[in-house]
RNA sequence: GCCCGGGUGGCGGAACGGUAUACGCAGAGCACUUAAAAUGCUUUUCCCGUAAGGGAGUGUGGGUUCGAGUCCCACCCCGGGCACCA
């Protein structure tokens, strides 16, 4: 079964147990088997046209190894691959050449699949996904009807970036220095009408859901933060005119209400035009003009100069009646609160600095507890100057204030998001189509008679005076598959490439069969035949990786998008492995979907990832992060050409630590590689035939022994722990032991070649053919060491003379303080250093030291 | 500015509060070889010393402890993320 080279030719074995485990589907998962079950889950790439960077076999090798060690304890493993093919770079290529991103998408998922085949990896690879496929966007369509049916998508204006030249649409990552990544124009925000997912409304459980996780702190934080919970209260300030009605605010620190001398409105609040006084009007016209047309860039630029402009309009504060100037500001946003904020500048640097630029008043509301009269003073303190709350600590008087004006009916305590609502949709040819009609009310109306499953409140968009509503289509209408265009180009009005193809586009829907007939013919004939418009934007290239977890249970299945018996057994990965870049976007995504899903009792458990790890990136050669113009990029190709995989994937290990960020170095992986050919040698002689140095019997020295034991504890250890670089050097330890042996026994070189199995498997496969074991490596079960083993009868003990270290002495692993002290003692070196003084007191650690003081 | 990580030999990195620098790379020397490669052996933190030995040493300064790379406080530097969030 093995080969017979007589070197270590690992151009030959790679292939060549590669094509065996394949033959032989040595890493097929089983569905509802007996065994205990370990799902490892990868995140899964985007098949770009560069192919594989170094950094996905750094975090695939690490869930290999995990993969085949579980294995060989005896799980039923779950080990799956798949392809994240929706995307920007297939249709601007498509854009580009003309040809269908299907084509460029497979031609790159061709090349991915040749190069992670070639790392070994040990996939199930009948369980491979392709979020581009129909059988699998399917269920990408399904699952968005679902929160659609929830009430959990709506369409609304936003802003986007648009580029007037190119006519077109743009992502921010198609942006440089505020200009079109293609050609340079200048680009603006534009209002479309988008597809909104409602992901606040999982805002509280999307936090407290990251409690019960294991992942990264940082991890947690970062989600926490960007979720950004904040509690206050919603004040209501009326305005002086009362034909104005309330300027509605929201803060943090009610209890600083006595210190609010203005307030600020963003230039986009829908206030602004009736706040704005006669005399104001240029001047507010002229601000709102320029904030309008900032970028972002420009904004961040331009953090710290504070500007705005008085709106002539005052208010009243509901604590004290004092009338407060009207501001219209940039520095508040109309994304976050409600557009418009109580100034405290005593209290808070942003309005420090604005009040300091417009000279406005700024009294102190808070004291310091060291009395400085240091503003503006963010810190704790006893409230001041607002009489009826004088002496109260400041969360006191935030509960006192906000219930005092909540019973006026002027407040209430509200929790605020930083978290918006997702944008979920994509002005692009290359995405899901969304499984939406629009049709009018009338039809809405028929069509909805007979269905229970329609959101509480019809969808709608208005335009130009009609207002449309939005239809899902019936299940059986899917997928939905995208039509063949003449370009792929967008529309040039801003809707996606798909505006064009009308015979798709403008139908005749048979709204219960979701049957379809271009407009352009007569109707058919039948009772549930409604014109329709297709929606023509499609989906974000999240919505497949949102749930791919789930189909790897159940690739086949054409009834679900898995069976609710693989989803009990498998419930979901046990560890998830990928880069932080993602701590936020897809990790926030992913467990808002599996959260819709497990409220519709569709998945077993809230969370979807129990344990979470975050491999570090691998610089260049030179410590920069690799990239192309700096032509510092290690192709993985290269490294298996000239050293093979199994030390590629060693030293991706070996590198360091699995989560730190650290540099290639390509003399490091003769290291590596040396350490196999080592290991080659100590099995077979340069014939190919088995080293005679391997006996079938006898014993290896007790520390050798001992060595051995401690070797299987800890490579163990450390792979559960995921700490692959110090279970790879302890391997070498035990390697250079061997070495050093007059003979070793073959079952301990058995023990060593399962232990380097899921680090080198085709080493370890090749040499346990070639010592005469039957069947795959991959089929023997893991090493067990022997506890008794790892106890050493005689130790070194460390001495110390008043905690310097000052010589060690041999003992019986038994012997007592007074023995040791005694042995001390009698070490001419340690005497040297007492020199005759007293022993005050004597630190025994056992079996490491012994501390004498003097 | 805020929030996370980090600072250990020439380099990547080891080190339950207990011998700092495991393992690997790189360097030096030796053996094998006609030679080279490969391989094996020896050696390499710094300072003083021929040596034996002694002293210093984990970014800096303090502290806790019999004992600190590890714990606490302050600071410096590097990397990453977020940023006018009321």
């Amino acid at each position: 079964m093995a080969t017979n080279c007589k070197d270590y030719d690992f151009l030959q074995i790679e292939p060549h147990w590669q094509s065996f485990w394949e033959k032989t589907k040595a890493f097929k998962a089983e569905n509802g088997s007996a065994k205990p079950k370990y799902y490892v889950l990868d995140m899964f790439p985007y098949p770009s046209g560069t192919g594989l960077h170094i950094g996905h076999p750094e975090g695939y090798t690490a869930t290999d190894i995990l993969a085949r060690y579980k294995r060989a304890k005896g799980f039923n493993v779950l080990h799956p691959i798949g392809w994240d093919a929706f995307g920007l770079p297939a249709e601007q290529h498509a854009v580009k050449t003309g040809t269908h991103p299907a084509t460029n998408t497979q031609n790159n998922i061709v090349n991915f699949r040749r190069q992670i085949k070639s790392l070994g990896f040990s996939y199930d690879w009948d369980r491979e996904v392709d979020t581009t496929d129909p059988k699998y966007f399917r269920w990408t369509q399904w699952i968005f009807l679902q929160l659609f049916k929830q009430g959990l998508a709506y369409v609304d204006e936003r802003p986007v970036w648009w580029c007037p030249e190119l006519r077109t649409v743009l992502a921010n990552e198609e942006i440089v220095d505020g200009k079109s990544e293609v050609g340079g124009f200048p680009v603006e925000r534009r209002n479309l009408r988008q597809w909104v997912l409602r992901i606040t409304a999982y805002a509280e459980q999307l936090i407290d859901g990251l409690k019960g996780v294991d992942w990264p702190d940082s991890t947690k934080r970062m989600q926490e933060a960007w979720i950004g919970r904040s509690e206050g209260a919603e004040v209501h300030f009326k305005l002086e005119d009362p034909k104005l009605g309330d300027l509605k605010i929201f803060t943090t620190r009610p209890d600083t209400l006595f210190g609010c001398t203005y307030m600020v409105v963003a230039p986009e609040h829908p206030l602004v035009d009736a706040l704005t006084v006669p005399e104001q009007r240029e001047a507010v016209k002229a601000y709102r003009f320029k904030a309008a047309s900032k970028s972002d860039l420009e904004r961040t630029d331009l953090a710290k100069d504070k500007s705005g402009v008085f709106s002539g309009s005052y208010a009243i504060n509901p604590v004290n009646g004092a009338r407060i100037p009207v501001w219209v500001a940039d520095y508040v946003l109309m994304g976050y609160g409600t557009g418009a904020i109580m100034a405290v500048p005593a209290h808070d640097e942003r309005d420090w600095e604005f009040a300091q630029l417009y000279n406005l008043p700024t009294p102190r509301v808070i004291a310091a507890p060291d009395d400085s009269d240091k503003l503006p003073y963010i810190g704790d303190g006893k409230v001041i100057n607002s009489p009826g709350y004088d002496g109260l600590s400041w969360p006191e008087a935030k509960k006192k204030i906000t219930a005092d004006l909540a019973a006026k009916g002027v407040a209430k305590g509200t929790v605020n998001y930083k978290l918006r609502d997702w944008l979920f949709s994509r002005q692009r040819y290359w995405g899901e189509p969304f499984p939406i009609v629009w049709v009018t009310e009338a039809d809405y109306g028929c069509a909805a008679a007979g269905r229970k499953d329609l959101p509480a409140h019809p969808v709608t968009f208005a335009e130009k005076g009609v207002t449309h509503y939005a239809l899902p289509l019936p299940d059986a209408a899917l997928p939905l598959v995208l039509p063949a265009v003449q370009s792929y180009l967008p529309s040039g009005n801003g809707e996606s490439p798909l505006a064009h193809e009308t015979a798709w586009l403008e139908i005749w829907l048979d709204t219960v069969t979701g049957a379809a007939s271009p407009a352009s013919s007569p109707k058919p004939a039948g009772e549930n035949w409604i014109r329709a418009r297709r929606e023509t934007n499609t989906m974000p290239q999240w919505a497949g990786s949102c749930w791919y977890y789930l189909r790897f249970l159940d690739p086949q299945n054409s009834l679900a998008f898995a069976s609710p018996e693989a989803l009990k057994y498998w419930v979901g990965p046990d560890l998830y492995v990928g880069g932080a870049e993602h701590s936020v976007l897809h990790l926030l995504y992913a467990r808002f979907w599996h959260k819709v899903l497990f409220d519709l009792g569709l998945v077993a458990e809230p969370e979807p990832f129990k344990k979470l790890f975050h491999q570090g990136i691998i610089l260049g050669e030179d410590g920069v992060k690799m990239s192309k113009s700096r032509g510092n990029v290690v192709n993985p190709d290269d490294i298996i050409r000239g050293y093979g995989t199994d030390s590629l994937r060693l030293y991706l290990m070996f590198l360091g630590p699995l989560e730190a960020m650290k540099p290639w170095n390509t003399k490091g992986i003769e290291g590596v590689h040396r350490f196999l050919k080592k290991i080659w040698r100590e099995c077979l002689t340069e014939e190919g035939t088995v080293n005679p140095r391997l006996t079938a019997t006898g014993a290896l020295a007790p520390d050798t022994e001992k060595l051995l034991h401690e070797t299987i504890k800890k490579v163990g250890d450390d792979i559960e722990g995921l700490r692959f670089n110090t279970a790879i050097s302890q391997m070498m330890i035990l390697m250079n032991a061997l070495q050093k042996e007059p003979a070793v026994p073959r079952a301990a070189m058995l023990d060593l070649l399962c232990l380097l199995a899921p680090f080198a498997p085709h080493m370890a496969e090749e040499l346990w053919a070639r010592l005469g074991q039957n069947g795959s490596i991959m089929n023997a079960d893991w090493p067990v060491f022997d506890a008794g083993k790892l106890v050493a009868t005689t130790i070194t003990i460390v001495i110390q003379v008043n905690g310097k270290h000052r010589g060690d002495v041999t003992a019986d692993a038994g012997a007592s303080e007074a023995e040791l002290v005694q042995l001390a003692l009698a070490n001419p070196k340690v005497a040297q250093h007492i020199a005759g003084q007293p022993i005050k007191r004597t630190i025994h650690v056992k079996g490491r030291l012994i501390n004498l003081l003097v």
